[in-house]
DNA sequence: GGAAAACATTTTAGGCTTAAAACAATTCGG
DNA sequence: CCGAATTGTTTTAAGCCTAAAATGTTTTCC
């Protein structure tokens, strides 16, 4: 049983958290300055891909996972890496097989599953367009030195994990 | 006139520069990292504020930028700051001044000017929002130290302006 | 003063996005 | 085996979002 100081002192600090709520000022303006950025950048992107090729940048995306997988990819897969809700792809992928970039058939063993994958013309197209938007996303993040890369990349690893855990946390 | 090596060494690294593109894949994966980032939390934080208080992150988002604003936005300004296009912050505010969130009203010294602030309801609900969100980043952000979230914010700093610089130069 | 440019907002057309419900197929456990 | 969960996808309803054109208003600058 712990000492009367102490128990004093577990009193307090409980009533300080529930009293004063802690000042989380900082974690709010990172997050704002870390939307900020993504904003900032995204609408970039989308604006130079939609002039250059008139392409979508949510069509891009999904082109650059399928470019990946050359065997292909399930839709539960594709929303997964893209961190977007099923429906939604099966409404891009509706689009992209109808314009001819994408192939989608049912799998043979599982009769739930579709696989889809870029067509020639998909995955030409797709690379022609990767190889510029390589070259934009190096003009935008052009003044950060490389060690300034390394360094963000370390920090928001580290974000990312914590995020995680986070959400884990909430949904078991 | 520069020596012959010189001219020889000019040419050659023009040569290479045309040839031989740069390695861009540490921007590259950057980038996508800090997407990821971005849309793991926006993605924990839109289904919290629906989960909880039923309303929408855009909702929530232009909340509180006429949260910090007392006496009232212009829509253009609002535009500007949550880096949406016009067209849409017509419809949100449409929609919160419905709920009774917003109040509208056209400028008097400038008929093409509508300006919107927060209604009593809309500051009391929001504030109440706010509170609970602020602990959600800083959940989200938990496993950051101090000294990574000075680092953090700076490097963001650092991308934000160069992501500016890069964008304003290709529209002048 | 009046035409032209600039500005603030709305409208339009189309696409993206989500959450939740519905449907279909497979796997699991008794 | 067979009913119950689980899994993969689609559908639905509502809202978000953009680019571009249209509308109305103010400013600029001959």
């Amino acid at each position: 049983m712990p000492a009367l100081s102490d128990r004093i002192h577990m009193l307090d600090s409980e009533t300080k958290a529930v009293e004063t709520p802690e000042d989380h000022a900082e974690e709010l303006r990172l997050w704002l300055r870390l939307l900020t950025c993504t904003t900032l950048i995204e609408g970039e992107v989308r604006g130079r891909l939609r002039q250059r090729f008139d392409v979508t940048l949510p069509r891009f995306d999904l082109m650059a996972q399928l470019d990946k997988a050359p065997d292909g990819m399930t839709l539960s897969d594709v929303s997964k890496r893209m961190m977007v809700s099923n429906g939604n792809v099966t409404g891009l992928v509706e689009r992209l097989v109808e314009s001819g970039h994408l192939d989608r058939r049912t799998s043979e063993t599982d009769r739930r599953v579709q696989v889809i994958r870029l067509t020639k013309l998909g995955r030409a197209e797709f690379r022609r367009m990767a190889a510029e938007h390589e070259t934009w996303i190096a003009d935008l993040f052009a003044d950060l030195t490389p060690k300034d890369v390394r360094e963000l990349m370390r920090l928001l690893a580290k974000t990312k994990a914590s995020a995680q855990k986070s959400a884990a946390s909430r949904r078991p």
